[in-house]
DNA sequence: TGTAGTGTACTATGATTCCTAGTACAGTTA
DNA sequence: TAACTGTACTAGGAATCATAGTACACTACA
């Protein structure tokens, strides 16, 4: 399920927060599922309990997840955090991406196909689960 | 025409070369324009050489520019480095973005539009200088 | 030719971040 | 009570970032 890159220079916790967003938005982890304990967790990744809690950290601010003292950590339901700045911040990393992207050649068809693509992984996630 | 944030996480750099990557694409800065030599531009922005230095051999190896020693470094023509291997890489960040922003509520619509937005920014100048 | 400018390659040092290890405390649940 | 949960510290090693300084090879120009 969460496949760790030690030796990358993009953080551990920064990769575990990726993965867990994308499980999140992909619906694999549906609202108020029970994640493992940090715990748990570091003891099936072989890293340090601290480093999941840094991750979790993250993601309670960003309003993906939020954890009780005492009980464990849950998938936040629906939409996170919907502030505007974020929004924005999101919007402007997008920009630069999508502007490398197009100089680098790829075609505006492209694009839209891919939009498309994420939009029926998103919306269309529960349905392909008991598909042949 | 530099923007540095020396307090952010991001390394110095690294904002570097997103913003002259973004020059260059923008074709602010056209096909072989010399860019500022690594010391005048780290006198101008009170960095050290070896930091533009290192963004230069960042840019370089992407293949958004050329250096030539004892001349200067250049802005490279029209496209940088092709290979497949980035497009996929661009295209994987992008797909993570990109679901990330619909699930923060950003529609379609609003992906489509800036796309055209982009699109219009970057090509424009071009074509519209002798059309076929 | 000499000189000033260019890119490039080192070493060394301090600051910061990442990750680990260990300990401790507060809350929940059976 | 006992075993789990999240949370908050301290301390240390390893890596990265940026700085400072020095040096060398090359180019352009007076």
């Amino acid at each position: 399920m969460f496949e760790l890159d030690v030796r990358s220079r993009k953080p551990i916790y920064e990769q575990l927060v990726e993965r867990l967003k994308e499980l999140i938005i992909t619906e694999v982890l549906t609202a108020d599922e029970q994640l493992p304990s940090v715990r748990t967790l570091a003891q099936q990744l072989t890293i340090n309990p601290n480093t999941i809690q840094k991750a979790y950290r993250e993601l309670e601010s960003q309003g993906y997840i939020y954890s009780i003292k005492g009980k464990g950590s849950f998938v936040s339901a629906a939409t996170p955090n919907l502030n505007s700045e974020k929004i924005e911040k999101v919007k402007n990393e997008l920009s630069k991406l999508l502007s490398e992207a197009i100089y680098l050649g790829i075609t505006k068809n492209e694009l839209f196909k891919l939009i498309q693509e994420i939009e029926a992984a998103i919306g269309g996630g529960i349905e392909d689960d008991q598909n042949p």
